[in-house]
DNA sequence: TTGACACGTTAGATTCTCCTTACGTATTAT
DNA sequence: ATAATACGTAAGGAGAATCTAACGTGTCAA
């Protein structure tokens, strides 16, 4: 009756899900890039790059600045904190677990 | 001639894009758990909870564990560092580009 | 003014995701 | 033996992602 599809790419998880995104990223950490310079690093058309950085900057990880023609964009890293905090809060709770063990250890012999 | 569509799920960062699979993650890194269990803590049907966690599997992020008629999986934080790595290589872009910035502002009045 | 350049957007095709509802299999309980 | 439990898998469908090609808009150059 309602059967659901795949979840429109809302966060930053599903924003470096893919590894053209990842690149340009990891291009645009470099220094701010116009987007002819962006699309030399990938293999996908220019077309492609402008809707992956469409995508980027619906989750607000890049932001873009008119400068002539051009158009240079910029990295946010700090929106990647998402990801950092969700990976951070998993150490802590593998810690514990490797406490709980290394006690468990102690008590038994 | 050669559209292409999605591609599909093959490393860390795919399969930590969605928010189900984030909860499962969570969940095993407090201990290893049945379905039964895992499938508790989230909203969707118990068939997508093991969806779910074949995807998981493909990409070697949890295995499992037969145990009677249960099956326990286990989490392996270790397929995270392709995602840590990645986030590190960014951050150490990016405090290149501080240092490039200090050093600039200490050149120019 | 005309042409080249940089870029976004639309249209259309294809493929994957992701859900629920059946169904099948193995194991435990009665 | 029979029933109940735990789980995976197949079927089917809605929806989103992702690509290329074509087109439109604004800017610089000659």
């Amino acid at each position: 009756m309602s059967p659901v599809g795949a979840p429109p790419i809302a966060d930053a998880f599903g924003a470096i899900a893919h590894p053209v995104r990842r690149t340009l990223v990891t291009a645009l950490a470099g220094g701010d890039k116009p987007v002819r310079e962006l699309a030399a690093v990938v293999t996908v058309s220019r077309p492609a790059v402008s809707q992956h950085l469409a995508v980027l900057r619906g989750v607000g990880l890049v932001s873009e600045e008119r400068h002539g023609r051009e158009r240079r964009y910029r990295l946010h890293p700090e929106r990647l904190d998402e990801v950092r905090t969700w990976m951070h809060a998993l150490d802590r709770f593998w810690d514990h677990r490797l406490d709980l063990l290394a006690q468990h250890l102690e008590e038994n012999p």
